[in-house]
Parts: structure tokens; sequence; C-alpha cells
RNA sequence: GCGCCCGUAGCUCAGCGGAUAGAGCGCUUGCCUCCGGAGCAAGAGGCCGCAGGUUCGAGUCCUGCCGGGCGUACCA
């Protein structure tokens, strides 16, 4: 018989909807043999049947019921209820139970029974060189959160990080860092790291300067058609400047057309740099003089505005003149700076070492800040070597080929498979330099292999899920059987209220620039709400509060779902937020303080617990019902990899201790009522606690 | 084209096949002589994208469609 928790407030039991069942089997034979179905389609014999259900689904219910009450089992009371059988239990005798086994366990109410099987988590994947940025946040957060789950679900569980350590954004940094800014940096160590992202984000700039270029007169030829018909009056006034050619016809051709323009078609070096003051005087004359939009049957809307056109041009023109002859050059010698990394060339890979130890130092104080504490470190500098040999024993066993110049893995193909399902992997770059997935397929087997763990998950965003099962497949073609326990969780990407984050577009929310944000206003709050803290309380509670709503907001999310990151609302401590449930910790404890109870002497009469009438409150028994679901929460989340199912919980748990906080006067109460009453405060204490401690999430006492 | 994900209140999101679909934000109105107002109470606000199907019972499972996002051979 299966069974549910009643759903209303003011009982505490177990139904069954077994009688539901029943009775649609019952009436349906009783109909049959009566004959009342002959002739009834399908749907009509089905709603004559549906019709008789309810009214004899609650008999059946009344005849269970009274069955069940005779038999004096111990349970409080037995009811019919709209069909449902409800057995409510003798809610002091099971409340004594649940508080006094919450007190007794303590910090390890809710952690499940040990198993067996090691679980490796890697998360938090940042690149050294770059800055660490909002998605970062989001992937530790549900990185630290799952792994705290599954170690209180009962598993062994070891964190691993890895590190981007090595790779073309590396080289691009350096090269950046070598040709325009050597002996720049600053002098403040703790800066450094910071810093080097900024140059990463330049030498992006520099190397994508012409594609950017191009872009937007693609994007102005797609859309802007102010332009597109000004494009003519372009033409008279470039060959009054003399620069007529092939170029400029191809050029004004193409965008007539909404054509992409291809670089290496433009025969003259300076041509794009003649004609980009003609683009913005333009693009100014059509931000003064805007005509109201006008709909145009088959033109698709503009995903642009004249201002932000203009912004975009204005935002690239001040580098035109020096920059666009010069990319070609650079990126030359950006294949020459990862020459020198491929023959280990000393003095380059000193200068990586070094710079690498920037970043380093910024992401163990940022992993520090979020509480994420790893047991491994991985490196993608570590794993090239081996991911090589992997892919030339691959090419040997010819499991891997060589296509279009370089190694790749065809997997349907291996598996014979007709219909398109992992496709093709590339696993070596045609020059010899290593991929991802190179040092992917290296560092997979490594985990099984070195740290003898049964299951590996990747804790990576979504977009990316192809890419796992192709790396999982082919391991397990190249005859290494564990790598079917190696899983992916892929959560959703963060996004801002304008729209995707790009590095392109410079619209990155940098973490230190959201901490120090929301530091900010957790201490203006606390000033104001709690003033006679002292200075030291104050600062950790600011850091535990606003830490903390940073890790709400991304763990209060699905993570099938997109996080739209909203810098004013992360800095809003009201509502569905961490706050909220910290806050219930913290008047918890102080009641328990007020009544100068210690959990130890609370759990002394734990056991004769009385909450002084029959049946406690409804408020009593709902936030006895609350702290009673940890430990089922826990399994569910770890089962399910939704540390969102825990946040619900403790924010669950926080509403009902505030219902009953203000339904029931504790300290005031007369005995046993008041003892009873603490008791529940200590559990709830507890349980708020360990639920926002599995998320992460620090539970002050004051705040 | 194929694959994965999303679509629930004005907005952001919960919702373990079950009883009356819930929170927060925003809006309206109340509540500190009482364990801390980062709170509480009340009100307004819903073709749960559409159409079929499975089931005694569907927001939840299945199929199709519509809308949006992402992925799909040398980015990571």
């Amino acid at each position: 018989m299966e069974l549910r928790a009643i759903p209303f407030a003011g009982t505490w039991g177990a139904a069954s909807s077994v009688c539901r069942a029943l009775a649609s089997e019952v009436v349906l034979r009783e109909l049959e043999a009566t004959g009342a179905l002959e002739g009834l389609s399908k749907k009509e014999s089905k709603k004559k049947v549906n019709e008789a259900v309810p009214t004899r689904a609650q008999d059946l219910a009344e005849q269970v019921a009274v069955r069940i009450a005779a038999g004096q089992n111990g349970f409080a009371r037995v009811e019919a209820v709209s069909g449902y059988v409800n057995i409510s239990f003798d809610a002091n005798a099971v409340a004594a139970r649940l508080v006094g086994e919450v007190l007794r366990q303590g910090v390890a109410y809710g952690r499940g029974g040990p198993r067996g099987e090691v679980v490796m988590v890697e998360h938090s994947q940042p690149n050294t060189h770059k800055a660490f940025h909002v998605g970062h946040l989001r992937n530790t957060c549900l990185g630290v959160a799952t792994s705290r789950i599954l170690a209180a679900a009962g598993y062994p569980v070891k964190d691993a990080t890895y590190i981007g350590d090595i790779g073309m954004h590396v080289i691009k940094c350096l090269w950046c860092y070598e040709r325009f800014h050597r002996g720049e940096e600053p002098a403040d160590p703790a800066a450094r790291g910071r810093w080097l992202g900024e140059i990463y984000a330049e030498s992006d700039a520099r190397l994508n300067f012409r594609k950017d270029v191009l872009d937007l007169l693609h994007l102005l030829a797609r859309e802007d058609q102010v332009f597109v018909a000004a494009i003519d009056r372009l033409l008279k006034y470039l060959w009054r400047m003399n620069t007529e050619g092939e170029d400029i016809a191809y050029l004004l051709g193409r965008m007539t057309h909404a054509q992409e323009i291809k670089e290496d078609l433009l025969r003259e070096e300076d041509v794009i740099p003649k004609f980009w003051p003609i683009v913005g005087a333009q693009l100014r004359d059509e931000v003064e003089n805007q005509k109201p939009y006008v709909p145009v049957e088959g033109v698709p809307e503009p995903t642009t505005t004249p201002e932000e056109r203009l912004a975009r041009w204005e935002a690239l023109a001040p580098q035109m003149d020096e920059w666009w002859p010069q990319v070609p050059a650079w990126r030359e010698e950006v294949k020459e700076t990862f020459q020198r990394w491929e023959r280990q060339d000393e003095e380059f890979v000193a200068l990586w070492q070094e710079t690498r130890g920037w970043s380093l130092a910024d992401f163990e104080r940022i992993f520090a800040e979020l509480g994420a504490r790893f047991d491994v470190w991985f490196f993608e500098s570590q794993v090239e070597e081996p991911g090589r040999r992997m892919v030339q024993e691959m090419l040997e066993q010819g499991l891997a080929e060589i296509s279009d110049g370089l190694p790749v893995v065809k997997i349907d193909a291996k598996l014979g498979l007709e219909t398109e399902t992992y496709r093709t992997l590339p696993i070596l770059r045609s020059d010899g330099t290593t991929l991802y997935s190179t040092k992917d397929l290296a560092l997979t087997k490594l985990k099984f292999e070195e740290y003898g763990v049964d299951r590996a998950l990747w804790v990576v965003d979504v977009r990316q899920s192809l890419y796992f099962q192709q790396i999982a497949k082919i391991l397990e073609l190249a005859g290494f059987d564990q790598a079917a326990q190696a899983q992916h969780i892929g959560y959703e990407m963060v996004r801002l209220p304008e729209g995707v984050i790009s590095s392109r577009k410079g619209n990155v929310p940098i973490y230190d620039d959201i901490r120090d944000a929301v530091l900010v206003r957790a201490r203006e709050i606390i000033e104001e709400k709690n003033p006679d803290l002292s200075s030291e309380a104050k600062e950790q509670v600011a850091r535990q509060v606003g830490i903390g709503s940073l890790k709400y907001a991304m763990l209060a999310r699905d993570i099938t779902k997109v996080v739209v990151f909203d810098l004013e609302e992360a800095l809003s401590f009201d509502g569905h937020a961490a706050p909220y449930v910290q806050y219930a910790h913290a008047r918890a404890c102080r009641i328990l303080e007020h009544a100068g109870a210690t959990e130890e002497h609370l759990l002394g009469f734990a056991d004769g617990l009385d909450f002084g009438s029959e049946q406690p409150e409804a408020t009593e028994l709902g936030l006895l019902q609350a702290v009673a679901a940890l430990p089922e929460e826990v399994q569910r989340s770890a089962a399910e990899y939704r540390p969102l199912l825990l946040t619900n919980y403790v924010y669950e748990l926080a509403k009902r201790f505030n219902d009953f906080y203000h339904a029931c006067p504790v300290l005031q109460s007369p005995e046993p009522t008041r003892s009873a009453r603490l008791a529940l405060v200590a559990a709830t204490r507890q349980a708020l606690a360990n639920g926002l401690d599995l998320l992460g999430i620090e539970a002050p006492a004051v705040m």
C-alpha cells in the first residue's frame, strides 16, 4: 500500500489513495455485470465509471478506516477524506522521537549511511591568465553544493578542480604581455591575477580587431536600412576622395546585398580604414535624425538601436589606424609564441610559470571565499603529453584516423550507428598541438586509474554535453570500461538581463566586482539593522550574508534553467534569499540564548516531549514535519544532482519556523510546553544549520 | 537537418502521477508595550504554450505541433 504525507496543516500522518484506485475497478465490474455499459463507446463508458468513482471511493475509505481504527494500532486518528484513508500519528510521541534524534545527531543530522562508491566531483575549471567571472561563480557554487550533498548522502567524495593553465588563451595573453606590457604589472602581487585577465582581454581585442570591424559592417548591411540606402551617397563621397577601385566596388556591393565581407578578397590594405570615418559620420547622422522604425515586409526587425550601432563604431574607432594594419603580423607573432611553448623554450616556460602563479594565487583566494576546497588540483599542462600518447595509441589501434589532416575518431562509424549520434571528435590539431579533447581523454583515465574513483562527475555547463558523451564513448571504444561511470552534470548558462555574456562584448561581470558590490551592500544593511555589533562581527556577518546571498542566487534555480544574473537583484536581501534563512537561524539561536539552554541540557527531556495539549499546534506540526524531512531531501538531492532541492528545503524550513515563531510563544509558555518548544527550536536550528552547510552557506548566530 | 533543454501569475521561479497549482519581486491594505520588522497577515493577479494520448486521476508521463535557447570536425 502506497503512503504519502497528508497535505494539510494541522495533521501529521500518512495517507493512502488505494481506495481511489480500487473504486474504479469495483465500479467498472459492477456496471459490466449489470450490463449498463453495453453499446457504449470506450469514452462514454469511462465517463460513466468516473461519475460513480468518487462516492464509491469514499465509501470504501470509510470501511477501511473503521477496520484500521478498530485494530487499536496506536494511531491517533483514522479518517476517510475524499476517498483517501488518512492515518494520523500520535504527534507528541513522534515529535519526541524526532527531536531527540536531531539533537543527539547534531551536525550529522540529515546524513545518510556510508556508501562504498567513491565519487569524484570535478568542478571549478577557470583558466589562468583570464578573469574569474560570473559563469565560473555558478559552476563553483553548484560544484561545492553537489559535492557536499553527495558526501552527506554517504558517498566518499573527492573534489577536483581542473585549471586551464595552458592553451591558446595563455599564449595570446603572454604574447600581449611581452609585446606591449612587459614590466608594467602592478607592484602588489595580489593585484596581478586580475591585471593579467585584462591583458588577455586586450590581446583578444587586438587579434580579433579586423573580425570585429567586419562583423559590424555586416550587421549594418543586414539590419540598418538607412545605412544601406545611403551607400550610393557614400560611393560618391569615396569617389571624390580618390579611393575608387575594385575594393570599394566589392565592399559596397557586398554591403548592399547584406553579404559577409571576406577580408582576403580586399586587395588594398587601407580601404577599410579609409572607409571607416564615413561609416561613423553616417551612423552619427542616423542617431541625430532618427526616423520612427517602419517594419518592411520580408525584412527582419533590427536587433540593435542606432545608438548601439554608433557605440560599437566608437569602441573600435580609436584603434582603427594603428591596429588594423598590424593584425595579420600579430597573428603571426602569436603562432611563433605558440611554437616557443611547444618546444619548451626556457625563457618562455619561466614566464609562463611566473604569470600562471599570479592567477593561481587569485584562484586560491576566490576558492577560499566561496568555501571550495579540493582534494586534487589537475592542470591542463600536466595531461598534454599523456594525451598525445593516447592519441598515438588510438591511431595505432585504428580507433582514430587521420581525416582532413588531423586525428579524429569517427564514433558513430566505430559503433556501427546509422543515425548521427556521437558524430566525430577531433582529438589533436593538425599542427600537433593539443585540444581540450586530447587532455580530457588522458585526465578521465587518470581519475579512475590513479585516484581509485568509481564514478567521475564533470560539473560543466550544458553546452558541452555532446562533447563529454564523445569523450566517454571514445574511452569505452578504447577498451576502458570504467568510462561508462563518467558522467556530465550539465547546467544551463548564466546570462545578463541585456543578453548573452561574451568576452568580445566586454560585458562579463567579473567575480571580484560582484563580490565587492555585495559586501558593500551587506555592510550598509548591517549598519542599519544592527549598529551595536563590534566592527569585527559586522565584517564577519557582512561576509556571511553577502557571499551567502550570492551563492543562494546561484543555487535557487534548477540546473536546467538559465540564470539571468541581475546585480540589482543579487543586492536585494529581501524575500526568497539567503538572509531569510540565515535570519531564522539567528533568531532560533537568540531564543536558545535567552533560555540559557544548551542542547545537551535539552536532550535530557527530549524523550518526554509534551507540547501541553493532545495535539501540537498546527504551526508546531508543520515545523516538525519540515525538520523531519531533511534526511530524505538530502538523498533525493544527491540522487538527482539537484542542489535546488535543498535550497527549497531550507527556505521552506525557515518559513515554517517563522509561522511557528509568530503563533507560539516559547519562553513565556508554561511547562511542559516551554521545554517542548525550546527543544523544537533547538532541533530547527540544527536542521537549518545543516541544510545551509550542505549548500556551502554559513549560518550566523547573530546578524 | 539532427540532438539536448526551456515554456506555470505583470516579472523571476517552485511544484516526488494524487486532495484546493504555490513562493519571491512589484502593486494595494494592515501589524513592533509582546522570544530581533532582513519579519508577519490580508488582497488583487492563472486557457500550467497548443492539440491529442496513457491513467481511476496529468502542470507532472508519451506523441505531434508552435515559440525560445544551446550544441552539431582542428574554441574551451
